[in-house]
DNA sequence: TATTACTGACTGACAGTCAGTCAGTTTAGG
DNA sequence: CCTAAACTGACTGACTGTCAGTCAGTAATA
């Protein structure tokens, strides 16, 4: 048994291994996917596996580097946009809402342990590309008036930590039920006092601008 | 060449393994520390391991797990005092600050990626056994009319996330060189504001009350 | 012909298993 | 009360299966 050997540009085959290992990671999860499951998917030898890739964690960085990327093209045509800093700042949170597999999965999917390092790695990769244009967005609140803080860059870090831990809790260990609606008032709430904005402000521009466009 | 059989008392033998294997994960890191070194360490059989412990992950569990009640102790000790809540807050950070093998260098090891299960392990667990008895402090400090937030649960978690993510070294990227000093300020300002709190109190009674303990 | 893409058998390391060993303890017969 | 047989459960270490990663060689292509 022999099947005809197919050299194919490059980049066309890394791009087949990438998308057959995501398909994989998100069916299995990143440890329990073999590089010769991989390999199998795409019908390709375990070495051109490693022709193309330098290990295993490669293609998973290589996957985090495209949802990364996706969300950063998101991120600077928002802050690019027209509008004032509060408007802004909900359309960033949507993209975070809708990026990606979508994040009510997302959340779960990294939670799981056979995934840790994946979420660990998203973790530290995606703040630095997050969190510049996020403190932009702030210095634009505070030029207009409507925000408040001496350190702008801690703000951002903390909103991102607060509304994070906000949601993730969702899953493991709350004590009140969450539901969906509470965890909006509660984090608009938790941005308004990082911000120094007024109180309310986020939910009342969220129900009149946001909602009607869904 | 043969070494004579021991046996001992199973919880002794468990404790020895569990101490060779700590002193491993935090030499080796958890993904790198084979379980062939443990029982070498200890110096028994591989089989020894799997009579005590159903898992290398059980060892980590029961590692996390030894961590996770040393500082409930504290925590618990905490709340039982009989000072403000604005004391009690910052206790609560200190018993973070001094935890396990100590914040800075625990910080640095949790975000090495051959530790990430460890990571994600002990942030699953620590979380619940954390934020009860902080949500009631945060009560405290309603009743006594320093804090103000209708959220006391999710203003708990916040907490949490902003301080944990200002402390984590997302600040890599960060614009301004961050100090401890900076680090301090910049978290007891969030509290405050997440708390609903007077500016500068947290500060205030740390510089009175807390520098002078030290 | 040279270079590039690819092959798949191979290696070493690892987590976990299991049939069997042996020191100590309990039981039963004298 | 002694002792030998039966039993228990801690322990052994060679073994298995799986996996990430390697490499000497082969086919396709420029």
């Amino acid at each position: 048994m022999f099947l005809v050997r197919v050299a194919k540009d490059p980049e066309i085959r890394r791009k087949e291994i990438l998308n057959a290992a995501i398909e994989l990671f998100e069916e299995k999860g990143y440890d329990a996917t073999a590089v010769s499951d991989i390999v199998k998917k795409v019908g390709v030898a375990q070495g051109t596996f490693y022709y193309h890739f330098k290990s295993k964690e490669d293609v998973l960085d290589a996957f985090l580097d495209d949802i990364i990327e996706e969300i950063r093209v998101k991120l600077t045509a928002i802050c690019d946009m027209e509008i004032d800093s509060i408007g802004k700042v909900l359309y960033y949170f949507r993209v975070f809402n809708t990026a990606g597999i979508g994040r009510e999965r997302m959340m779960v999917y990294l939670h799981e342990e056979r995934n840790a390092l994946l979420h660990l790695k998203l973790e530290k990769k995606i703040y630095p590309k997050v969190l510049p244009p996020f403190q932009k967005i702030i210095q634009q609140g505070i030029s207009e008036g409507v925000f408040d803080t001496e350190y702008p860059y801690e703000a951002a870090v903390a909103i991102f930590g607060a509304s994070n831990a906000i949601s993730e809790g969702k899953h493991d260990h709350a004590i009140t039920e969450v539901t969906e609606d509470r965890r909006l008032l509660t984090t608009t709430d938790v941005m308004e006092r990082i911000l120094g904005a007024e109180k309310g402000i986020f939910i009342k521009y969220y129900r009149d601008k946001m909602e009607e466009k869904r």
